[in-house]
DNA sequence: TAAGGGGTTACCCCCGCC
DNA sequence: GGCGGGGGTAACCCCTTA
């Protein structure tokens, strides 16, 4: 959901002025080796003119399965842009190399989430056999200092592994300390370092010197998709999609894999500017998560719990660790007869998803009879619950 | 289920008379270092008096957890008999050599499920610190000739290393083939165990020149209980267990692992002597199992559609390759009430669990009357549903 | 700490689709 | 047939409770 600007390196304390430019809208596609009059708009800042900076053109997707060295027999797929998912044809990583004439190589090598530091995982590149860790390309190719990284996927270091491949790197470094205690540091180290998650960081090297031409620029974060830590959240399966204003209704979701100390369920209104107006929590307990893929909940009271027609609101997963949501699914809040205005009732109140079809939600019109009227309500006999027969929502935070 | 005798190796030619008088009732408890009396059946036989024999007075439990060695750190408790489950105290599997004086090794050792041969997995015992795959004891302890076997653990070795494990065993015994052929016949030999299934083999043996006594006699077979192939089934939640007799409704369950290609959903009905006297299976697709830990499937009609008073049933899971079953939840038919003699309709045809109590199945009058009513038909509407709005059921069979 | 359990890591393999 | 995914298993690690 949040767009935010590819991020110069955080930790950095000098922040360059270029990062300012490498901001890059997720809906914009800017198709490979054609002329780009963007560039112009950049050109057209005062100070900055003529300095070389790097600046991505597209992201990489947000979520990428990480595979293990066992895992690299077949083939998978690569790394692909973030724009891949929103248009068909497939786009990759891509930087530019703006106020500069002459060759230069970038390179592409995986960094940490919260330093600039080298990521333990590997950058592997199809076809190609070296060993090292990071990916280059020439510039200008066909005149254009842009360059798309193709091919790329990203090789899960073993968490056992760590300690010694830190060990390796540092031990010519810090020679003033002894081996073990410089093991030691690295384990440490070792722990510090969040394997589910990557940045692409990309820096511009002279042709024959290799020295820097400027400061490198870093991706937003690749999160592994396998992780509950850092995975995509989903609602798959709902038992229903509507109930009564006053809440306390059983729904059990299957979802993709969460952790059950660090999941909640939200309903949310929106208005008509796609504002939330109202937000409340499905409460349910860790012991009601089932095996991190299935939850039990009870639907909270909606704000009115007298609503005379119905209102549309959704659900969403949110993990509070970092704050990521699902997509949302439609819930309906069902007037009860009593406060309704009319006395025709819509026999569509409520749906259900089928066995027999994928997890996306259904069209309402699309269900069987049969189904929609499962889960109504007795409104004929226009039964108002006593209230303390309503549980008290139990609404679970981390 | 199934209370079958504890097998004497049934691969082996000449079966032993004494097999016979192996059977031990699983609800038999006979504790250990009391006299029994149950002894004087045996010696009642004419043709096996005074023939030394062995005997199980106390079979090990079903489902126990296997460790690897990885995880014998710490302590996991220890393998019981059959009888703790159902009794407060612990009891451990227990043998009883009979018809014989004078000392005796009994050894306990791990065999394999369909054969008499050892199985790679390794016997533990705590605080003994052999690296044998055996555990032994002497009798007569207290005069009496019954030893239980308390302490065992089953370490799990690890898959790959059992065509190794084989090749060490055979290789001294098979000189006459190459090792390169032993070595393809152990890899073979190591893919037809069954490494989630063990059985306790005991032995008696001389005290001075360690020769067998008698027969060796086998337990029941041990499942491992964390593969989906031989574990525990059980229903843990269900979304409503109540519905119409021409079924075709959606019912969440959550469930412990199981695999998708091997469930079924059965339902039942039993007269008043607890046959089955009607059975039938929830449709639902593999896909419709989710992560092994949830499924959606769709109620089956029951023999007649038009009773005219709710029908109780069951609903269990089944696992067709080893023929497994789940405890059962109970599930009611609700008459429609065009078919209802009665004009009273109950209240609490349905019910449902409640995301704050743990997994087993509540008594109706707990349940608050607010979510026993979710699940209710418009009965007052009184509408049939068209015949072609009933999805058939697509019974999925392995 | 004993006794049990659930979750994670690493690995292995299966699909549907070109 | 092999790409591009994806789910399941094996092995391991750790957490709850008492």
């Amino acid at each position: 959901m949040s767009t935010t600007a590819s991020d110069q390196d955080s930790d950095s304390s000098s922040r360059s002025p270029q990062s300012y430019y490498s901001y890059c809208s997720p809906s914009q596609q800017v198709p490979q080796l054609t002329p780009d009059l963007n560039n112009l708009i950049y050109l057209d800042n005062g100070s900055k003119r003529n300095r070389p900076f790097l600046r991505i053109i597209e992201q990489p997707q947000d979520y990428f399965r990480f595979r293990y060295a066992s895992e690299m027999a077949g083939t998978h797929g690569c790394l692909l842009g973030k724009s891949s998912s929103t248009n068909k044809n497939k786009v990759h990583p891509t930087v530019e190399l703006v106020n500069y004439t002459g060759q230069a190589v970038i390179k592409c090598q995986l960094a940490q989430h919260k330093t600039p530091e080298e990521h333990p995982h590997k950058l592997f590149e199809e076809e190609q056999d070296n060993d090292d860790r990071e990916v280059s390309c020439i510039v200008p190719k066909q005149g254009i200092y842009k360059v798309g990284f193709g091919g790329m996927g990203i090789i899960h270091t073993a968490k056992k592994n760590v300690p010694g491949l830190l060990f390796q790197k540092y031990a010519e470094k810090c020679k003033n300390i002894s081996n073990k205690e410089l093991k030691i540091q690295c384990e440490n180290m070792a722990k510090s370092i969040d394997l589910n998650i990557v940045r692409l960081k990309f820096s511009a090297h002279d042709i024959s010197t290799d020295r820097e031409i400027c400061k490198p620029v870093f991706s937003e974060p690749i999160h592994s998709l396998k992780s509950a830590a850092s995975n995509d959240l989903k609602i798959c399966r709902i038992s229903r999609c509507s109930g009564r204003p006053v809440g306390g209704e059983d729904v059990y979701i299957f979802v993709e894999k969460v952790n059950k100390k660090n999941i909640q369920i939200r309903f949310f209104e929106l208005d008509e500017n796609g504002h939330r107006v109202w937000t409340a929590n499905g409460s349910f307990m860790p012991g009601d998560v089932h095996h991190q893929y299935a939850i039990i909940f009870r639907t909270p009271a909606y704000k009115d719990t007298k609503i005379s027609k119905n209102v549309n609101v959704y659900i969403e997963l949110a993990r509070p660790s970092d704050g990521r949501t699902s997509e949302p699914k439609e819930f309906k809040y069902i007037a009860e007869p009593i406060y309704s205005n009319s006395k025709k009732r819509r026999m569509n109140a409520s749906c259900s998803t089928s066995p027999a079809s994928s997890g996306s939600l259904k069209s309402i019109s699309d269900l069987p009879a049969l189904v929609t009227l499962n889960n109504n309500f007795n409104d004929e006999n226009n039964i108002e619950m006593p209230k303390t027969e309503v549980l008290d929502p139990l609404t679970y935070v981390l």
